[in-house]
RNA sequence: CAAGCGGGCCAGGCGGUCGCGGCCGGGUGUCCAACAGGGCAGGCCGGUCGAGGAAAGUCCGAACUCCAUCGGGCAGGGUGCUGGGUAACGCCCAGUGAGGGUGACCUCAAGGAAAGUGCAACAGAAACACACCGCCAAGGAUUAUCCCUAACCCUUGGUAAGGGUGAAAUGGCGAGGUAAGAGCUCACCGGCAACCGGGUGACCGGUUGGCCGGGCAAACCCCACCUGGAGCAAGGCCAAAUAGGGGAGGAGAGACGGCCCGUCUCGCUAUAACUUCCGGGUUGGCCGCUGGAGGCGGCGGGUAACCGCCGCCCUAGACAGAUGAUCGCCGCCCCCUUGGGGGAACAGAAUUCGGCUUAUCGGCCCGCUUGAGCC
RNA sequence: GCGCCCGUAGCUCAGCGGAUCAGAGCAUCAGUCUUCGGAACUGAGGGCCGUGGGUUCGAAUCCCGCCGGGCGCG
């Protein structure tokens, strides 16, 4: 996932907690927050809780590849916060990817053609 | 063959596809600019490199940077057999001593207890100068038969052999000796001192002497040695932004050249240069940032740790923080066993090294010990 | 990157410089009281002192190594 399409600021992290909606799976809360810049950002979040740095890096690169697999199919402009929860520690790579499909699609983000009302 | 001891090594391999980070190269979109060039933490293509033996815990030691510092000492902290290795160490190697194991081997903070202070519950007479029961001697009273004598009691004294207490009782054991005993004397053993011999040394061996008077310093302490403080968020540069404030010190400060002195600039009794602290602003960029007490191989020195010389190699440098996903074949382990299915640890760089400690599926190699069988 | 503190009964804590010293309060259980319950009173049970070593005659206590939890500074 491309630099630039990282959220890379605390304040940034900061709106979308404050401002954004949020979606609740055992495994993940993401966040959303549309921007100006009619390109969708994304930003991982991993507490401590998780385990020691292996643990939370194989946390952070398992949400990374479902959303570079996922990348083409959200619609731009938001910003997004992956939170890891704890459930998460210790997974595989499917039930994760899993979890981020189902949280795109309640969110209404993915840019199906069915329900494609073409943000501005 | 079985059981075991010590040491070393590996951390699945090869190849596709889609992605990520650093560096190099190519050409190029757009913006700024007269050009040079730069910005968009630009985009594209190609090449190359991309986690560990512990990267971990942060328990020690250093390098490096800043601050402090005339010199020396005290306090505080640390280390503690000897010799060597090392940049240094609380690490490593080789020895010594003590303890454990049939053995290969393993473990040990292992200086000082006649410098001083302190501690040891309960038990026991006593945990420092100790006599409870004993044993022995002298004197006295009573009883037995008048004496000799014997028993028992009292007083005084001797005695540490025996009993008993305890974790520990002032060397052990045997013989002589004695009123009874006692290193009082003797042999052996243990410890101490002196001398001789060996060793760089810790220490070891021998001879002689004398009979030698406990434990705990991971209790205070004494002795020897080491030790200024902070840490890469160190520290430096640029940009932006706020304020042009307050307190203290204050006669020198800065630059350049240069082997300790010169030259230049600013300032010199104050609304004072300059230094420092507080207050206020900034969460942007760059340097430090990876070539090093570096690896690999050979030769030489050394018992070894390690050192010297020569040759070859360059091997992560991120900043919301790069190693992921998926497929095929081979190798290892497990399960039903045509064929297939499942598993493969502990864990991830963050200034850099040297150690220690801890976690770890499985596998390989070398040397050695004990026991059994066979030749 | 530095620095500090705490792990003792189900819970909250004492015991911190060595031994009949493993304790207190709440909670639990039993009994007394009451028609019943609560309160009160009496009594009982419950602890590898986080873990592994070491020093010592003897360790919750002293020393070392780990494990877990919490806090502070830049």
């Amino acid at each position: 996932m491309k630099r630039r399409l990282r959220l890379r600021k605390g304040s940034d992290y900061q709106a979308v907690h404050r401002g954004g909606r949020f979606w609740r799976h055992p495994l993940l809360v993401l966040g959303a927050l549309p921007n100006e810049t009619g390109v969708t950002r994304c930003g991982i979040a991993v507490t401590k809780r998780l385990g020691r740095a292996a643990r939370r890096n194989r946390a952070k690169r398992m949400i990374r590849e479902a959303i570079r697999a996922r990348y083409d199919g959200i619609r731009p402009g938001w910003d997004l916060v992956f939170i890891a929860r704890e459930g998460l520690a210790g997974m595989s790579y499917q039930p994760v990817a899993s979890a981020v499909d189902q949280l795109l699609q309640r969110a209404g983000l993915l840019a199906g053609p069915a329900t494609a009302p073409t943000v501005q």
